[in-house]
RNA sequence: GCCGGUGUAGCUCAGUUGGCGAGAGCGCCUGACUGUGGAUCAGGAGGUCUCCGGUUCAAAUCCGGACACCGGUACCA
């Protein structure tokens, strides 16, 4: 016996296989649609940036651990991208020339060294969207409008794009006086309000608290008067977004600062209603930090409101400073990213998605040696016609192994075609589906093979209009 | 990182208080049925029982350790 090696994958890493792939296309296409009906273009960049274009000259010891690390033979600091944001801001910085606003879009894999969870992979896909160059709350609006449209493209039931701004927050820190430092902490602890509850986060923000495991969460240490003042902030929630508004600015009147930020989320709503983006599509809604530092303006996320339970599928904000690592200058910048494969677990969840398992149309059978010049010449016949089809290429000699083959991969049509087709100047078309129905209802093998169900006697030379038909006949 | 759980066939798992040649279902292969998927029936292939050490006449089973995976929780630029 040889020696043979253990096929694995390492932890967090998994293969696509073609009926996940399949889906996964046919979702980034239609992401990619909407984003070019809105006139943004494609860049790709390598997975593997310099780690001090990764982490920031600066961050020597900011919690970046999750990078993979790659060695070349050059032996260069390298690491594989953890987003599509940095090695956007590095294009910007590094290709001066390139017209402002650049409105871009990439779709492309990331990894992150993370301990991986239900849902949560070292290895996965976003499909993210920016403009960058822009100061206008129209970028800012576009990327809202476009997150709805991508969703209800994509057919995803009822969903909800619910948006905030980190200048309110700060806003929000100059009335509970709070630093910029405490800021960061009540954020993160603010972004896990639907998931926890309204007492855990005053733990949080307060004492802290010891969770079910016995694991004990230590508090950010804010006084009971700052607490109060955050709770009465997230007491406001209406769906008429300009509701929030109006209460908004009574709860920070006279707070320094804080009308400007208001009048941007407002001009942004009422963008958002002028183009019929109503309450049902998009919510302001005060709970929404999102985790990450880098955001410096309004704030978004989309949730599925038929599957709240996979979180945010698509989020994003305005980042006005991260170009500034690279250029020294400040680029104003808004963008959204999709996380490509929550989206399509919780569109697999629904039943939306993850139906199809083949390319091909109809499958050629082989059933004799001597007819191969015909099974190639209809195969080709159909391929010129634009229609998928696959010429059967294994060993199985008989139909039967070759139907359980079409069956298998969910190939619709299939071709039946020996000496008495021939003889007769015809082929014999099967609707794999028409048999999967009538073979639930037939416990006896004779009447299942008598009765050939789905199956269509039609002229050789109509082979390709025959196939059409039924294949229409089947989509319908 | 912390807490808990689980490692037995390709997959899902059963294996009683340790007891001779290690099981089931699904899947796969062959045949009944040499031109028809499903169903049924018969047969077949497929296992270092995660690994290392210990206890014992005897370990998949008990003990110790390692590793891996799963779930919860924390962190996440």
């Amino acid at each position: 016996m040889a020696d043979t090696v253990e096929p694995r994958t390492s932890r967090g890493l998994r293969d696509l296989l073609p009926a996940e792939m399949l889906a996964r296309q046919w979702m980034i296409d239609t992401i990619r649609g909407v984003y070019e009906l809105y006139g943004f273009v494609p860049i790709v960049t390598p997975a593997i940036e310099y780690l001090d274009v990764l982490r920031g000259s600066s961050a020597g010891s900011e919690a970046q651990q999750s990078i993979f690390t790659v060695r070349n033979p050059e032996k260069e600091e390298l690491g594989l991208r953890f987003d599509l944001t940095v090695p956007l801001a590095r294009v910007i910085a590094q290709y001066r020339d390139l017209p402002r606003p650049f409105r871009r879009y990439q779709v492309s894999p990331v990894w992150r060294a993370d301990k991986p969870g239900p849902g949560r992979f070292r290895e996965f896909t976003q499909f993210d969207l920016d403009s960058v160059g822009v100061e206008s709350e129209i970028a800012d609006t576009e990327i809202i409008a476009g997150m709805c449209d991508t969703l209800r493209a994509l057919r995803v039931g009822p969903f909800r794009v619910r948006f905030s701004s980190r200048g309110i927050l700060n806003s929000l820190l100059a009335y509970a006086s709070l630093s910029a430092e405490q800021g960061a902490d009540v954020f993160r602890v603010l972004d896990k309000l639907d998931k926890v509850g309204p007492e855990k986060v005053r733990l949080e923000l307060t004492t802290g608290y010891v969770d079910a495991s016995g694991d004990p969460i230590p508090g950010v240490g804010l006084s009971s008067e700052a607490v109060d003042k955050i709770e009465r902030f997230l007491q406001i929630r209406s769906d008429d977004r300009r509701e929030v508004v109006a209460q908004l600015r009574d709860l920070f009147a006279g707070v320094e600062g804080a009308e400007a930020e208001i009048a941007v989320v407002e001009k942004i709503s009422n963008h958002l209603y002028s183009l019929g983006y109503g309450e049902d599509q998009v919510s302001l809604d005060l709970s929404i930090a999102r985790g990450l530092a880098y955001y410096t303006g309004p704030v978004f996320e989309a949730i599925l409101l038929d599957a709240p339970q996979f979180g945010s599928v698509f989020g994003g904000g305005r980042y006005d400073g991260l170009v500034m690592r690279f250029l020294g200058e400040k680029v104003p910048a808004v963008g959204a990213s999709i996380g490509v494969d929550r989206l399509l677990a919780a569109l697999v969840h629904l039943g939306k998605a993850g139906h199809q398992k083949s390319t091909a149309k109809v499958l050629i059978t082989n059933m004799d040696p001597a007819l191969a010049d015909d099974y190639v010449a209809m195969t080709w016949e159909l391929r010129r016609a634009e229609i998928p089809t696959e010429l059967y290429l294994g060993t199985a000699r008989g139909p039967g192994k070759q139907l359980k083959y079409a069956d298998a991969w969910g190939v619709p049509i299939a071709v039946l075609y020996g000496s008495n087709e021939k003889e007769k100047g015809i082929v014999t078309l099967k609707d794999m589906d028409a048999g999967r129905q009538r073979a639930k209802a037939l416990a006896n093998r004779q009447e299942w093979l008598g009765e050939r169900p789905g199956q269509r006697e039609v002229p050789r030379d109509g082979l390709v209009a025959a196939v059409r038909e039924m294949l229409d006949q089947i989509e319908a």
